[in-house]
DNA sequence: ATATCATGATGAACCGATTCAAAAAAATGT
DNA sequence: ACATTTTTTTGAATCGGTTCATCATGATAT
C-alpha cells in the first residue's frame, strides 16, 4: 500500500527536473528523445500512473467535459426518443472534439444545484428548461459557457431551437388541406409545474416553456387565417408519456365529439392520441386527422403511420454541443428547419 | 476581467483564516452560525463563486462522477434500447448517490484511450467489451474500481451479467416444445472485429465475447439434448442492427428453406428477423418460430409480438453503478436471472 | 477557584501537476 | 575561435482549495 508515485518521484529517481519531467509525457516534441526514453522508462519503473487528472485539470483549468443537464427526471430523459436522438448528436460532437460528456444527475431540484456545482466541466448544455429555476441559477453562477436547446435562458451563450413557429404553422395548414376543420391541440406541460388536462386561456396565455408558447402560436396563426376562433379550439395540456395520453384522448372525445383534426406537439403525444382513437373505433384519418411533431422513428410503424412535422434532433445536439464548446457569445438564437413528412394518419392519399 | 475571487480572498477580507472561511462552505456546522453569515456575505459580495471544484477534486481526491465506458461508437450505444436501459439504470443509481456520470466517448481506439486517461471520475463501467483490449489496460492502469457489465475482465472489480447460459437454454426449450426441429442461430458479433455471414465451427470456436460464447453453449446443450446435433444448425453472426439482419435471414431463408426456428440472441435481431421472414411472405409462427433475447417494448408491438426471454436491463445498470460506486471486490460474478415471455411469435397459443 | 471538556478558529502543510522566464548546452554562421 | 541562434533543461511559482494538529475561548463539573 506504498504511496501513489507522483511526477516528483519520476523526475527524482530519473535524475530529471519536474518540469521536463512533466514535457516527457505532455510536450514530447519538447524533450531530447532519449531522455524522454529514458524518462518514461524510468515511470513505468517506478509504477507511476500517468499524470494525475485532477491536479493536471487544477492547473490547466481545463475539465475535458461537457455538462449536459436534462429536466429534473434523468429516467424520462432516456425514456423520450427525442432527447435520446439529441444525445446521440451531442455525442458525436464530443466524440470528434475528444471531450466525455458529463450527465448532471439528480433526483431533485436541490440535488441538481449540488450537481451541477460538483460538475468539473468546461461549458454546459441545458434542455427544455424554463428561466426562472435555481438550476438556471447555478449554472450561471458556474460562469462557464451555457447554450440552451429548445429554451432561451438569459443570459445563455448561445441558443438552439426549432422553428417552432413554423412547424407548428405547417402542421395546422396541412390539416386544414386535409378537411379537418374542429381542431384539438394536445400540448406538451406549459410550465416547470404542469397542470395536466383541459388549458384554459388564463393557462394559455402564462406558458412558460418556450416550445410550448411558439407552437401554440404557430397554430393559431394559420387557424385564425382560416377562420376558425381559438376559442373554439379544443387545449389540452398532457405529459409526455403515450399512455397518459392515451387516456386523455379517450376523454376528450367522449366530450368533444366532433374534433376531426388532432394537433399533437410531440410524436409521442401523437402516438398516444392514435392509440386512444384506436381504443374507441375511431377511423384515422377517416374521422380524425393526426399529425405530430418530431419525426421520430417509431412514427414510421405506427397504425395507421404517423404524419409528422420532423426535425433533425441529432443534428440539434450536435451543434448546440459545438457552440457550447467553442464557448463564444451568440446573439441570435440558432434556428432549425423542420421538414412536412406526409404519411397515413392524416389523408389516405400522400401527396407528392 | 478581474482575476476570479479566490477562498483566501473571502478569508482575507472577512478577516477569518482560510480554514475557517472553507469551512463556512463545506462544513458548515463547524463554524458559529453568526461568522459563517458575515463570510457568506463577504463572498457574495466580492463575488466569489463557490469552492473551485477542481481545487476540491484534487485536494479530496474525489471526483463525484462514474465513468461510462460503451464499445466503440458512442451512437450505437444511444440506439440500442439495451444499452439505453443499462444507461436508465445507471442514471438512476448516480442519482441516488448524487454523482455525475461521465460518459466516454471517443471516435476511434486511440481517442477512447485518451478520453480515458482524462476522465475525472470514481470509478469505471465497462459494457460489453471483451478483454484483450487497449482501452481495457488503460481503465486498469487507472487502479480505480471498475465493474464489467456483460462481459468478464480480468482486474475487474465486480462483474455483472445475464445468467446468459441458462436464458438461451429457454429460449431453446421453448422452441423445441413449440414444435421447431430445424435451427437456425442469429449470433450477435463475436468480437471486437465482427465477421458478419455465416459462421462456421472455427469461428465458432473462438468467440471473446462473452454474452455470444455463453448464449451458444447454452442453446447446443438443449438442442443436444434434445437428439440435434450443432453441425446441422445454421449459425449467421449479425450486427446488431434490424435493418441488416433482415436482409441476412432473407438470404439465410432462401438457402436453408427448411429452418423451422430462429433462435435471435438479441430482440433487435429478432426483429430484423420478423421483417426479413415478412418480406418473404413466411408464416410466422406457423411456418418459422421466432424467439428474442432482451425483452424489449418493441417487441410487444410487432408483428407477431416477439416471444423473448427478458432480462431486466435497468436494473442491471443501477446493480452496476452501485457496485462501481461501493468499489468494493466482489469475487464472484453477479447474476441476472431471465423470465420467459411468450408472445405471438412462437406459438399461436401462448400457454399460462 | 481549579480542573475538565466541548466548541470554534487558526495556519501551515499538502493534493500533483503545468508553466514560463531564465540558464545551460548544442548547433550554426562568419 | 568567437558571436549568434536554436534547442534543452531547470526551478520556482502557481492553480485553489481541504485537512488536521494545535491553540484559544467559554462552559460545566468538582
Amino acid at each position: 500500500m506504498g504511496k501513489r508515485v507522483r511526477l516528483v518521484d519520476v523526475a527524482r529517481a530519473a535524475g530529471v527536473s519536474q518540469g521536463t519531467a512533466s514535457n516527457a509525457f505532455g510536450k514530447p516534441q519538447l524533450v531530447r528523445d532519449e531522455l524522454r526514453e529514458k524518462i518514461l522508462a524510468v515511470a513505468s519503473e517506478l509504477g507511476y500512473r500517468g499524470p494525475h487528472v485532477m491536479a493536471r485539470m487544477l492547473r490547466t483549468g481545463k475539465a475535458g467535459a461537457l455538462g449536459v443537464v436534462f429536466p429534473d427526471n434523468l429516467e424520462y430523459a432516456f425514456s423520450d426518443p427525442v432527447a435520446i436522438e439529441l444525445l446521440r448528436g451531442i455525442g458525436r460532437e464530443c466524440a470528434r472534439q475528444a471531450v466525455n460528456m458529463m450527465i448532471i444527475s439528480a433526483e431533485n431540484h436541490e440535488q441538481a444545484v449540488s450537481a451541477v456545482n460538483n460538475a468539473a466541466v468546461d461549458a454546459f448544455l441545458v434542455h427544455c428548461y424554463s428561466d426562472d429555476n435555481d438550476i438556471i441559477s447555478a449554472i450561471r453562477r458556474r460562469n462557464l459557457p451555457m447554450v440552451g436547446i429548445d429554451t432561451d435562458i438569459v443570459g445563455a451563450t448561445a441558443t438552439v431551437v426549432l422553428d417552432d413557429f413554423e412547424g407548428a404553422a405547417t402542421a395546422a395548414r396541412h390539416l386544414l388541406e386535409c378537411g379537418a376543420r374542429k381542431f384539438a391541440i394536445l400540448s406538451l406541460q406549459a410550465d416547470e409545474a404542469g397542470q395536466f388536462g383541459l388549458m384554459d386561456a388564463r393557462r394559455r396565455g402564462s406558458v412558460s416553456h418556450r416550445v410550448v408558447r411558439e407552437r401554440l402560436a404557430g397554430y393559431h396563426a394559420v387557424l385564425r387565417d382560416a377562420g376558425l376562433s381559438v376559442a373554439d379550439i379544443v387545449h389540452i395540456e398532457c405529459e409526455n408519456l403515450s399512455e397518459n395520453v392515451r387516456s386523455q384522448v379517450v376523454a376528450m372525445m367522449a366530450e368533444f365529439p366532433d374534433i376531426d383534426g388532432i394537433l399533437a406537439m410531440s410524436d409521442v403525444i401523437a402516438i398516444g392520441a392514435l392509440e386512444g382513437l384506436a381504443d374507441i373505433g375511431c377511423a384515422v384519418p377517416g374521422q380524425v386527422r393526426v399529425v405530430g411533431i418530431d419525426g421520430v422513428a417509431r412514427g414510421a410503424r405506427t397504425t395507421p403511420p404517423l404524419t409528422s412535422v420532423a426535425q433533425n434532433s441529432v443534428e440539434k445536439g450536435r451543434i448546440a454541443a459545438e457552440l457550447a464548446l467553442a464557448g463564444e457569445n451568440v446573439a441570435e438564437p440558432v434556428l432549425l428547419k423542420t421538414r412536412l413528412l406526409v404519411r397515413g394518419s392524416s389523408t389516405d392519399t400522400p401527396a407528392s
